[in-house]
DNA sequence: CGCTTCATTGAAAAATGTCAACGTGTGTGG
DNA sequence: CCACACACGTTGACATTTTTCAATGAAGCG
């Protein structure tokens, strides 16, 4: 992760776009933005909180590990998004770690600077109230889905959730490059399960993979696969 | 839910203890208080949203429906946590149901005076913030544990939660009452595998069960099961 | 006392993960 | 350019975990 000059111009971060106007000078006299290579760590679990980050470009995974060799994608974040909020908490350490999935640029303000934003800033504040709910009513969504829902299922909204999510690009292919170790990772299922499902996605014809791209052939039957999981109830 | 009066003495919510000290009469003035009889529930599932709830005594479950006949605890709520900030984002809808698990009181407020709140009490929609971080922080870990953790483990650090969040009473029993039921939609496993489960934990003297009550005999033993679960990591 | 509801238990089924093997490519050093 | 090792995709068989189902017993209640 290198620190780079120029990359943002205060436009297009949650920080920025959400604060009032005559604090911009401060922060663009505070914040750093760095440059992140695809595949490099923005921080760990564990690591101590030392400061909150904005996406400006690019895209990054927010994921947990288990038992050295499992792990479970929490999230993704994309140009607006945050991360490290979760460390703004009493525990003063990551839960979690981010990782760039394609090369990224961040921008970066320490907590001490964060703090005077909050006091300042109450639009921020206010707009970081919001994010929080929203990401936490994500969260318990979630959570009732991985938790309930068989794994075909969950295979299926994950896609649709990449899909919502990124976009698709000329192609029509979900706008996304994800190995498929982390693909599995996201949907929590193990990867040659996910493989295997997979498969009868492709034989079904309801989604089309070439290479790293996967195309969403028949987006209606996995919404009603996902539909009928949930019996009704969103 | 009946609504009271002189429920509350401004001192003991979320609203209330995270106010600035000129803002209370406006509290005063437009709050509610509610009594919750047990087994009653305060919001259900899509129903629109219309303000926000702080528990000011009693005990509440969140709780997501399934399939007509699954459901899983989110969370439990005691007094000084909030209910219904779900709700805040941009879904107008409550994504989770709320009950009562034994007598409860609630201070209310509507949307509108909520907003107003924000605007005015910065301290209180700084705290907000806060709470949010840290509810987000603990949905994310235990999306993971959920996720990963196999029922026995989820058991017993279902078990180790009660107790952390309720304490215990003179006898040492847990300080909650929960139906079987309830108790495995928190552990998110089938009935019959709880008690199964439970029946092995009493075996090997873990814990203990008279009734309703439920007494952490070894807790030690069953904080190492999670731990070892964990493989070292939190 | 009969009925309903809940607790308890075991057996069977279903879902999912694990393991090992095989093929296919891909890059590297000779 | 070839041979080899190595990683990764692919697949099937198998083991394990967990749920589901059904039967039985116990307990409360009119």
């Amino acid at each position: 992760m290198k620190e780079t000059k120029d990359a943002c111009n205060l436009n297009n971060c949650f920080l920025c776009t959400n604060s009032v106007k005559d604090w911009l000078p401060a922060i663009s006299t505070h914040k750093k933005n760095f440059a992140v290579k695809k595949g490099e760590s923005i921080f760990k679990e564990g690591d101590p909180v030392k400061g909150i980050y904005f996406v400006y470009t690019g895209k990054v995974k927010v994921h947990k590990r288990w038992n050295n060799d499992k792990e479970l994608i929490i999230r993704f974040a994309k140009p607006g998004d945050i991360l490290g909020h979760m460390g703004l908490g009493n525990n003063p350490v990551y839960p979690v770690a981010t990782t760039a999935l394609e090369p990224t640029t961040l921008c970066y303000i320490d907590l001490a600077f964060f703090e005077s934003t909050l006091n300042v800033n109450h639009k921020f504040t206010y707009a970081l109230m919001k994010f929080f709910a929203d990401e936490l009513q994500k969260s318990e969504q979630r959570m009732r889905n991985l938790v309930h829902m068989p794994v075909k299922e969950r295979i299926a909204l994950a896609m649709l959730n990449l899909k919502k999510m990124f976009g698709v690009d000329a192609a029509g292919a979900i706008n996304m490059e994800l190995t498929r170790q982390d693909l599995s990772s996201y949907a929590a299922v193990s990867y040659e399960t996910w493989f295997k499902v997979t498969q009868d996605f492709i034989q079904e014809k309801m989604i089309a993979v070439t290479g790293k791209s996967i195309t969403l052939q028949n987006e209606a039957v996995l919404q009603k696969l996902v539909d009928d999981a949930n019996g009704g109830f969103e």
